[in-house]
DNA sequence: TACATTATGTGAGATAATGTGGTATACAAC
DNA sequence: GTTGTATACCACATTATCTCACATAATGTA
């Protein structure tokens, strides 16, 4: 059993690690009060479960080497990321039903969500089920299948048929681009498809996305902006993004980072 | 039944923590004028609700510190689970196809396999998915549905019929007990069916269980000895127990925590 | 009231967290 | 390579906490 000094020390490890790529064990040891063994020790199981990766005297990040790209394009943005999905939130309420499609957005969006309980999750990815499933009397309903892509998830006609089956509140899905003339777009054609599926399900349609995806294009596109009711990202869109965001009628919420 | 004064207290124990995020067992022993082993008492049945999670010395809200129960028994002896999980490892090579049922050591299991490349890795566990996933080329085929037990696992005859499809050289598995009359046991009877099946269709057939499971019997018999081939645990069966395995022809390995 | 059930306290033994000192290992300068 | 210093690893001691079994008190019920 872990100790509530224990989780707090480590947490505070690898924010500092996030935010500075580095620390030395002395450092930390100085810093927390605590010996280097004890830094040791929790370096230890933080290697372990990924989240630092141990040096001769110190500690750094553990992507340089071997990283999953999906967990590397889960950093860029990240505030972007994390201030998006803490608006998000404010939308569910406990006891919702919700579709999540797979995406680093909505990856971190489902972190939060673990502060609601009794959630009803319809997704594709492992990520997000895995973050849900065990936690506050959450159901998770997860699509079967070869987890394709970078991010574990299911894909093709087997997992858009399983989300045909149920209908939900809410619906959150990211994309890959978003572009005033061409709408919401994704660079796969499977994505597209499940996301379409997700849109068609539920009763209160969001996407999530940072505002690094504006003005861009990818292959496919994905709806129409009048399948949408919401866009939650962090900075405002161009005049034409906006104009055409309008027009469709769907509502923007602008958070700041932080 | 409970009495009045002790629903009273735990729901001040809860709102005290809700409103703080944590509080220590000492603290709320003193304010509450009880003894700290009451109030243990009383984060028992709260955290069985998951209201609260326990920590040492604390108690702290559970997304706070963003922990599953299935979370906290991945620690309960997972010095030995990481052993044995590091020497399941060295029987398999680059390239393998492995089922995986859902359990902690299985999950520890999977986590040590990010050492190896190119796998084909057929699971029910969202938790080992996820894991597996998106890193060293690793295909990975989970089963779908409703995501059930503290580990995020799907199980049922959908599952089943997943698992049915596919023929792969290595299956590892976990159980709840193992008892020298009854063989290898579960708590659930969705848990052994899906076993049983992962047992059918692969070639070498390991249970990964450390000692703590030895001589319990649990609600469900998986399967007879005879239908495993290895059993890795960290501490030598008894007698009884180690005479069965014999009569089986099971290779047991044994290994030394640390 | 009398009885059964539940709740609480207490003490012994187990477990967890941390620090300390001894030894092994890694890195860097030569 | 050799050597020196810093760091890591390990075993042990210490303290705090947890768990369990059992005794006692409180509560609920006929």
């Amino acid at each position: 059993m872990k100790s509530h000094k224990t989780s707090k020390r480590m947490l505070t490890i690898v924010d500092h690690i996030q935010q500075l790529g580095t620390a030395t064990v002395a450092e930390l040891a100085a810093s927390l009060g605590v010996s280097g063994e004890t830094i040791r020790r929790d370096a230890k199981t933080l290697e372990q479960k990924g989240q630092v990766l141990k040096l001769h005297g110190a500690l750094a990040l553990p992507h340089l080497a071997g990283e999953a790209p999906f967990e590397r394009r889960l950093r860029e943005h990240s505030d972007a990321k994390r201030a998006i999905a803490k608006r998000a939130i404010q939308f569910v309420e406990d006891g919702d039903s919700i579709m999540i499609d797979t995406g680093t957005t909505t990856s971190i969006f489902a972190q939060e969500l673990r502060a609601k309980r009794n959630l009803t999750i319809v997704t594709n990815s492992s990520d997000i089920a895995r973050t849900l499933a065990t936690v506050n009397g959450n159901t998770v309903f997860m699509a079967g299948g070869e987890l394709k892509g970078d991010n574990g998830a299911a894909f093709g006609s087997p997992a858009v048929a399983f989300f045909a089956k149920f209908r939900v509140k809410h619906a959150f899905i990211s994309i890959g681009a978003l572009s005033a003339t061409d709408g919401p777009m994704d660079a796969e054609l499977s994505e597209s498809d499940l996301a379409r599926m997700v849109l068609s399900r539920a009763d209160h349609r969001v996407i999530l996305s940072d505002s690094s995806k504006f003005g861009k294009t990818a292959l496919v596109k994905v709806c129409e902006f009048t399948d949408i009711n919401r866009l939650i990202t962090d900075a405002s869109p161009d005049a034409a993004l906006s104009a055409a965001l309008a027009d469709a009628g769907v509502t923007v919420n602008i958070v700041t980072e932080r």
